[in-house]
RNA sequence: GCGCCUGUAGCUCAACGGAUAGAGCAUCUGACUACGGAUCAGAAGGUUGGGGGUUCGAAUCCCUCCAGGCGCGCCA
């Protein structure tokens, strides 16, 4: 019996006291089941009856003794009470509490999944950084956080596609080309160019390639220098997602939006269809009758297209492709962009919903306390090299993962390399390794869990708060998935991680020196088992190593 | 001026509109002659930035004010 099967329960016992006549409401689709956060009041709490009790017609308590009785007599719930304003209180009885983790181990891998998502096809763009420059923290935190989620939406059934949209047209890829060619020569960089050592490391790489390439006229000069360095710049940025256990499935190309036609044919749809107006020798896009605050230019006065024509492109592509939710993760400084992404969409005649924009603060690097500005590479900014070498990747991933991307985000470095309870990504790896230790030992000890063990047996509190941690997971996976907040999973694992280590502390797992291993010996081990595939799965879901041994 | 995000314990942060707002760190007090003490138990710590409102019930929703961050280009 775990959550779901609970409110299903619920849903049960209403439908049947309507059906009788008891009580005249509609009965929810879906039913709150809470975790009480005192034990007095039971294995978990359902506040439906006071969520009924107007559309009833009764008070509150009046709806939970009707609700009451019918739920008590339900295989596997022990006792069900009506207290405060009418909560319903529900105590589990322990075998059918204990059934889960027979549940879990058989599920494997797959337990925690869901169908909420099932049938959607989700075109997911994260990173996205130009090449034009080394990822820095605020790329290292899409990296991570969108990572993770499009596993996490995948537990629920959807289609995942990551992709990576390169901006490789357009002004700042000329002014990195004559940065890298100024290098070369070795001049200043031009005042609107891009500085850092990367940009002398870039040019000697590209010279290294095309011996001479510097003494060429100018054009072919921008020519080499552009196509070469971008090229080195794209390997560079997808070695150091590779490093950082990102990897996509698209890597997509503005070039190509522009080269295929694709840019003039949508905005010819635009100008077809009276979206587009001319002003000032430029094209504009009436995205103010679909909630953007002013206008947006699609074609310059020069002729050339605007930055957004692209986009008005890449939207059409992608849903040509085949995705009904195009889901974009933006920094803090582009949130500008929601509006206008999805007036385009209903430019189109198309719905907005089908665009998703997830806004993720500034990210922050700290180390003794003041915020670190410096990179070696990179000049001005740090970069998600950096971060891997300063904290490695299980706990950059971790970390960056952990917050609410709505939270403004401080990293400190002395706490993520720490090795100890107040570095949360040890904790939950400490845990795991302790689980395989422990399995370890069981088989030293030529245990064999067998295919069978006693659910009532696990009986004691912190065992049957185990399990009810253990239960919760899909929940957690499925609010995740839909909130889109994998930090979610992250601040589970550390609640899971915990009740092990109070279980574990509380309870001989293993039988003590040459005594046989009993049937609690089994049980526990089965429990074990189970807390250990969840916080692999959940390790997994984040990109995390779940280590044996540390 | 307008828009987005944030404001919760000394610090870093949680909390699908539910009961007495929770963790970790820091502080104080405890637990190792056996499964990993990288752990666990306990204490103390709060007008959830202020003020209104909606609700049986608000950190959460609405209004307003205050403070901080980020934006507001025929740049990309």
């Amino acid at each position: 019996m775990n959550p779901a099967q609970l409110a299903d329960a619920v849903r049960a016992a209403l439908s049947a006291a309507v059906t009788d006549g008891d009580l005249t409401v509609p009965v929810p689709d879906e039913v709150t089941i809470d975790r009480p956060r005192s034990r007095e009041h039971g294995d978990y709490a359902t506040p439906v009856a006071l969520q009924l009790a107007k559309r009833a017609g009764l008070p509150p308590r009046k709806v939970a003794e009707v609700l009451a009785p019918r739920l008590a007599g339900i295989d596997g719930i022990a006792s069900v009470d009506v207290a405060g304003p009418g909560f319903l209180n529900i105590r589990l009885e322990t075998a059918a509490a204990g059934a889960l983790v027979g549940q879990i181990l058989t599920a494997g891998a797959a337990y925690g999944t869901g169908t909420a998502l099932a049938g959607r096809s989700v075109n997911l763009e994260f990173v996205s950084a130009n090449p034009t420059g080394p990822l820095h923290l605020g790329h290292a935190r899409w990296a991570a956080v969108g990572d993770a989620l499009g596993r996490v939406m995948g537990t629920q059934g959807a289609a995942v596609t990551r992709e990576y949209y390169f901006n490789d047209a357009g002004v700042q890829i000329d002014r990195f080309a004559s940065s890298l060619l100024a290098a070369a020569r070795g001049q200043q960089v031009p005042e609107d160019g891009y500085g850092g050592a990367y940009i002398a490391d870039i040019a000697a790489r590209v010279l290294a390639d095309h011996p001479g390439a510097e003494a060429l006229p100018d054009e072919q000069a921008l020519q080499v220098f552009r196509s070469a360095g971008v090229q080195l710049m794209f390997d560079e940025i997808k070695a150091t997602l590779h490093t950082f256990r990102t990897d996509f499935d698209v890597y997509f190309h503005e070039d190509s939006l522009h080269s295929s036609g694709k840019v003039a044919a949508a905005v010819q749809r635009l100008k077809d269809s009276g979206h587009l107006y001319a002003k000032d020798g430029a094209w504009w896009l009436r995205s103010t009758e679909y909630g953007d605050d002013k206008d947006r230019v699609v074609i310059k006065s020069d002729g050339n297209p605007a930055y957004i024509a692209a986009d008005l492109a890449y939207f059409l592509d992608k849903r040509g492709r085949g995705f009904d939710l195009c889901i974009y993760m933006l920094g803090a400084d582009h949130h500008g962009y929601i509006a206008r992404l999805k007036a385009a969409a209903a430019a189109f005649g198309d719905d907005p919903d089908s665009v998703e924009v997830l806004i993720g603060q500034l990210v922050n690097l700290v180390a003794g306390g003041e915020p670190v500005r410096m990179s070696k590479r990179a000049g001005t900014v740090v970069t998600l090299d950096d971060l891997i070498e300063a904290l490695g990747v299980d706990a950059a991933r971790y970390a960056l993962i952990r917050y609410s991307v709505d939270t403004t985000l401080d990293l400190d470095i002395d706490v993520w390399t720490r090795q100890t309870n107040d570095n949360p990504v040890f904790y939950v790896q400490y845990a795991h390794a302790r689980l395989a230790s422990l399995d370890r030992h069981a088989a030293d000890l030529g245990i064999d869990i067998g295919d069978r063990y006693d659910p009532a047996l696990l009986s004691t509190p912190r065992e049957s708060e185990l399990i009810a941690l253990l239960a919760a997971y899909p929940g957690v996976l499925a609010a995740a998935a839909e909130l889109r907040e994998p930090h979610r999973v992250a601040r589970y694992l550390e609640d899971l991680a915990a009740g092990y280590h109070k279980f574990y502390d509380s309870v001989r797992v293993l039988p003590m020196g040459s005594e046989p291993a009993g049937p609690d010996t089994i049980a526990r081990l089965w429990l074990c088992r189970a807390t250990r595939q969840v916080l692999s799965n959940g390790l997994g879901l984040l990109g995390v190593a779940a280590p044996e041994r540390m």
